[in-house]
DNA sequence: TTTTAGCACTTAAGGCGGTTGAGTGCTATT
DNA sequence: AATAGCACTCAACCGCCTTAAGTGCTAAAA
């Protein structure tokens, strides 16, 4: 049956078996499987010394390893890769559970939601990190352009594709070109070429260039109905970007594990933050919360010193930074200070 | 000179000098201060007996504490707050300072960038985290808007104001739009309004409703020019979502600081994230790395189940889960499996 | 009255030795 | 080929002790 060598240990059968009973206890809990869990284990009527042997085995072949002379054993990352690829059962998901994804997926609407869902659902489902690549379709259609005048001869451009993404793009052009022209520019692409796939798109320019008409003007009260629709509901959410949040976990004041988790959770929530900012925002200068002062349970051992930065005399913004109560303040509220006012600048010159 | 009460603690000059040193001392090692220490660094020639009775004083009055009886003394949040406001002297930033920063920003272009650099070099210099809200004028000028019809009478609206910011919306209309006529009424509404506050709009709206020319048309060779430049440069460069990030700090093999910190400072490059789901797209069905194979030392300990998903038969991205090498592999991946699936038939159906 | 010296007391932290329990490798036997 | 027996290893835990830092209190000195 199976063909064994004296001096190279076999990978028979059994010991496949062995390895994949040892690799779903490891899975399991976590500690090093020794022989005598093992012969329980496995189902076979063996004693814990023959085990002894097979592992010794395995471990030759490099499919486990003890972290020292006394402990059980660990499945190595070949170890794994065996189990993974011809010792696995792979156990199907209950039909109610394909059920609760479906009618998961069946709520939202537009695809980023969908892909942020997607990525919230494996990690809730696995109790880890979920990752999702945003789509990119292999035929991009384009659908819809529009251009921006920016100073000098740079034009902003916004492609809006097939899968509702955006892509801004900063271009630089040959000659200026005013608005206007840009406007008209867009609007003979979009009329003419939206659903067509993106690459085809500058053969059939050239091929279609002077075939268009227009038949506009007279539409106009409905854009004005749709405008009215769209300004109503402008709201602005806000948003803020963050750096550095690892830093963080220099601190020994801050880095055992549960406070660093509350803090991170803080940030991807976002909403806290912003309210947090908000206050900070009406205040002019720059301001200090202190521990417990921020209201939020996760800061008690931060700090938080900001400044609003302001563009043409009027506040746009706020900055700062948080680390440890015990910063240096000396040297930080300077630093949030010139940073407001240089950012405050740079934006105006645009 | 100072007013003193026997019952109450005082808050004299000289105990507000010792907390000024205390703080200082304990921002900078991190310790709590001791009366010992504290006689040396004050400056002033007393015995520690002397500055135990400032500290008990001070302990009194809530402004320092001591973790346990025989530690020394700790800055407590309202310390720290007579700190700040009035003990603290701050260092100007050295002009060379300055210089630096100054030139950080002027090689920067967009908003969006200026905002990310201003939230970087915060972090960068204080070795803390950095945060910047992204800037919200006070009056929102509008730019430009574009609409594309979704089914139904649904409608994605494209908002671009004048900080370069986009805003999309999806909004329900009365009756349905068909494309065309969505096209004119964004032009008409880019043509007439492009430059005035979003508040000011609507009444402009109903004002200047029959005025609109339109003299277009003959600038159409420009559009090609420009339309050239743009589909040059498609880049479509990528990005993912990540949840539950945070969900990897419950595994015992994993939750090291060390670990931890390499893994979130991956997650926040993206670059390599991206390479590595890249190369999982190549291949379909479910995919498996695990420990080293990823050729990411981050990703030493963990093992990454992907799937890719297709749209219309097309292989569009990539979703997976990410977590310890020790990971329920038959359950996982029949997740990973279902969620691709789930996920690119939803996408479909748009 | 303020400051200081002295003293007993508290506490975290680190080192040391012993014990326990899980597990191993080897050898001789079944 | 499988097993039993045995000596050995090692991490983890416990209790014990010591050390170092610092405290509060009281009584004496300035």
């Amino acid at each position: 049956m199976t063909t064994k060598k004296s001096s190279q240990p076999a990978v028979n059968e059994r010991a496949q078996h062995f390895l994949k009973v040892l690799i779903e206890r490891y899975i399991r809990d976590g500690q090093p499987v020794g022989s005598r869990t093992l012969a329980k284990d496995a189902g076979i009527d063996l004693s814990p010394a023959t085990i002894r042997n097979v592992m010794s085995d395995l471990e030759e072949l490099g499919l486990v390893n003890s972290p020292h002379t006394s402990a059980g054993r660990v499945p190595t990352s070949s170890g794994y890769r065996i189990f993974v690829d011809s010792l696995l059962t792979i156990k199907p998901l209950q039909q109610v559970e394909i059920g609760q994804l479906e009618r998961e997926f069946a709520s939202r609407a537009d695809p980023r939601n969908l892909v942020k869902s997607a990525s919230n659902l494996l990690s809730n489902m696995t109790h880890m990190a979920g990752v999702v690549l945003i789509p990119r379709p292999k035929q991009v259609v384009y659908r819809q352009i529009e251009f921006i005048p920016l100073s000098g001869n740079r034009v902003l451009t916004i492609l809006v594709t097939s899968d509702g993404e955006v892509h801004n793009k900063i271009i630089e052009t040959q000659s200026t070109y005013s608005q206007s022209q840009l406007i008209q520019a867009a609007n003979f692409l979009n009329e003419s070429y939206s659903g067509k796939p993106l690459e085809a798109i500058r053969g059939l320019l050239v091929e279609e260039m002077e075939k268009t008409k227009q038949q506009m003007n007279d539409l106009m009260s409905d854009a004005l109905s749709i405008a009215n629709n769209v300004f109503e509901i402008d709201g602005n959410e806000g948003d803020y970007i963050l750096a550095g949040q690892t830093n963080l976990m220099d601190f020994d004041e801050l880095s055992n594990l549960d406070n660093i988790r509350n803090l991170f959770d803080t940030f991807a929530e976002k909403s806290q933050i912003l309210h947090l900012l908000d206050r900070a925002m009406t205040a002019d200068g720059v301001q200090i919360f202190i521990g417990e002062e921020s209201g939020y349970d996760s800061f008690d051992n931060c700090s938080i010193v900001t400044s609003s930065y302001e563009i043409d005399n009027d506040v746009a913004g706020v900055l700062g930074v948080i680390g440890p109560t015990r910063m240096a303040y000396d040297r930080v509220i300077p630093i949030v200070d010139i940073t407001a006012k240089l950012l405050g600048s740079a934006l105006k010159h645009q």
